[in-house]
DNA sequence: GGAAAAACGTGTACCGGTCTACGGCGTATC
DNA sequence: GATACGCCGTAGACCGGTACACGTTTTTCC
């Protein structure tokens, strides 16, 4: 027996919906986009017929003349909880607009997030928020003056981008006083080396500083002690075993994300050390794991929600013809809980 | 001082590069869509033409009258680490191909999944991967009949869509043989009541009438223990206070998922009980949190990467053209860690 | 060697919206 | 009463691709 094809029903258009309401295409877009020039009998005769199709326009149509009412979010990865929160923050800002946030993974590599970034510009996405972006600033700023940027995570600033920043410096001082005034000396360093050299201003860059700049100020230059992996659990995982390899194993470890500080926490369980006893550990985020019990976990609390509300906020204001940069910052606070102690 | 608008280039077309490499614009487009017809000569010219000019294809065009090269991912939020494994096998499965996963968040209301779902049917995607969708089984349908549709984490299967599952039943199996081999006999559940009641084949359900049954044929009728909240830290945490303050307390908790075990462990240590001695705990999906040392939750694996990787082949062949439904489960095993003993 | 078939390139309608230009009509102005 | 103007609705070009129909050239086959 052969196979019936289901029949596809086509899609309601702007043209049905004209006919339906016996006006012009044109009187419809106009109501659609609450254009000049609607009387009130015509507004709520498309309307009608608006809603006894079921009309919806397609973003493909539109974004080919006008907008896509689309933001684009380009992360690394999703399942990092700090960006969750952003989204909720984003989505929020966003549910009273018409526009609608998509999300696209990015990865870990130059190439790929490249590649990732492409696909948004190529769907004519109305503005991008890039969620601590690999790509270079040359390229960044080439984005952003195409299109509506908004740049998150990163600290170099530029006049064609807006960028948000949780102040890295303010929070990793917190800290590092904290630390150091529980008495700890011998403080170690986690820290994730970007592809790209040059970022100075790039966000573990800044922990990265900050930490050796507090390190300093307090007479512990001698102290210093950096592992070079990454913001992941495995980096933390690897760089903590490798500054506990070293001769005068630290009595504090500063992590630079909580991600890290989790896989600090795994690498001292295996060696047999206990957390705060033998060694304190610190994370930065603010990550909801950082709170459960069995973690416990000191860290640096930045209002990711805050922050994506704020994102919308400036994309919005963008698309709607703002070209003046705007530099947010949110100030960090610390969150004690029990992964940190006075040295024995 | 007048701003002077930042000129915005205009973007390069099929047209240019049609100009450029001195041939028709179907000839480019005949190129790029590796159609029949085209020479190697031509092949060349136009190639080189493109990487010139630099050229892409724009996305929303393309959908207006072909495909939109993009396949959308539905899921409740991101944040959520099972659904970071999905994806990571989606993108590893599509990056052969010319398609390009974009995701959405549909949050955890009725009206709010059918907004994001409805964005994405605006936006022409060319298949659909919905990850544990709330939305009903008729209008699930309905939307399948005219787009490719996958649909994981959800029992009801369907001739309009292909399904892929873990064998919850299996997998819940396992931790309930585990825990009665271990000697538990009052073993406790945590369970997720979605909001529409009908929905009999859903995945919590699945786990908790497995949870029920396992302990029916073990003669410990009298020891079920459901608590009816949700598969979040929150609920864990809700559920296990509840089951706690009842007049027998349970040995063992079988949570539904590994972030309702967490909500379990927190809700434990609180009341000061010690895991496993006092109450032992198992979770569901393999988290990569469950493996933490200072979690070692034992909880069931289910292979989310092989599953997104599924997904995306499956959806692959459906916009090629396949219309026979696929039905594809994942065998789940075992993890055992130290959340889990003999009760004391 | 000639007819048929295959290979290749082009012209152009079309997808579903937006937006500009314009025309008709009612009202204010002088 | 003629002119000007604001308001409202429409016609139709346009966005950047795709795909079909068709013409021309080359190859195949008897």
């Amino acid at each position: 027996m052969p196979m019936v094809a289901p029949e596809r029903r086509r899609r309601v258009t702007i043209s049905d919906v004209a006919k339906h309401a016996g006006v012009s295409k044109a009187a419809v877009s106009k109501v659609i986009r609450n254009d000049y020039g609607v009387s009130d009998a015509m507004r709520d005769r498309v309307g009608r017929a608006i809603d006894e199709l079921g009309y919806r326009p397609q973003a493909a149509a539109r974004a080919l003349r006008g907008r896509a009412f689309t933001i684009g979010v380009l992360m690394r990865h999703i399942g990092i909880p700090f960006y969750a929160e952003i989204m909720t923050g984003l989505v929020d800002q966003l549910a009273e607009s018409d526009y609608q946030a998509i999300m696209i993974q990015g990865g870990t590599l130059d190439k790929t997030e490249k590649r990732a970034l492409d696909a948004l510009i190529d769907r004519q996405v109305d503005g991008i928020l890039m969620i601590a972006p690999l790509v270079g600033r040359t390229q960044l700023e080439q984005v952003a003056r195409e299109f509506p940027t908004v740049v998150l995570g990163r600290h170099d600033s530029s006049p064609v981008y807006d960028l948000i920043v949780d102040d890295d410096r303010v929070g990793s001082e917190l800290v590092m006083e904290h630390l150091i005034t529980l008495g700890h000396r011998r403080i170690g360093h986690i820290t994730f080396q970007q592809e790209h050299g040059r970022a100075a201003d790039q966000m573990p860059r800044i922990r990265a500083e900050t930490y050796e700049r507090v390190m300093r100020d307090h007479g512990l230059a001698d102290e210093i002690a950096v592992a070079v992996t990454s913001y992941s659990e495995e980096g933390g995982y690897d760089g903590a075993r490798e500054l506990l390899s070293r001769d005068s194993r630290p009595t504090a470890i500063f992590a630079g994300s909580d991600e890290a500080a989790l896989g600090v926490l795994a690498a001292l369980h295996e060696a047999g050390l206990s957390v705060p006893d033998d060694v304190s550990v610190a994370g930065y985020d603010n990550t909801r794991l950082a709170a459960h019990p069995n973690i416990a976990l000191t860290t640096v609390n930045q209002d990711g929600v805050v922050m994506g509300r704020m994102a919308g906020r400036l994309l919005l204001e963008r698309i709607e013809g703002r070209t003046s940069p705007v530099h947010f910052s949110v100030i960090p606070s610390l969150v004690v809980r029990r992964s940190t102690a006075a040295p024995r």
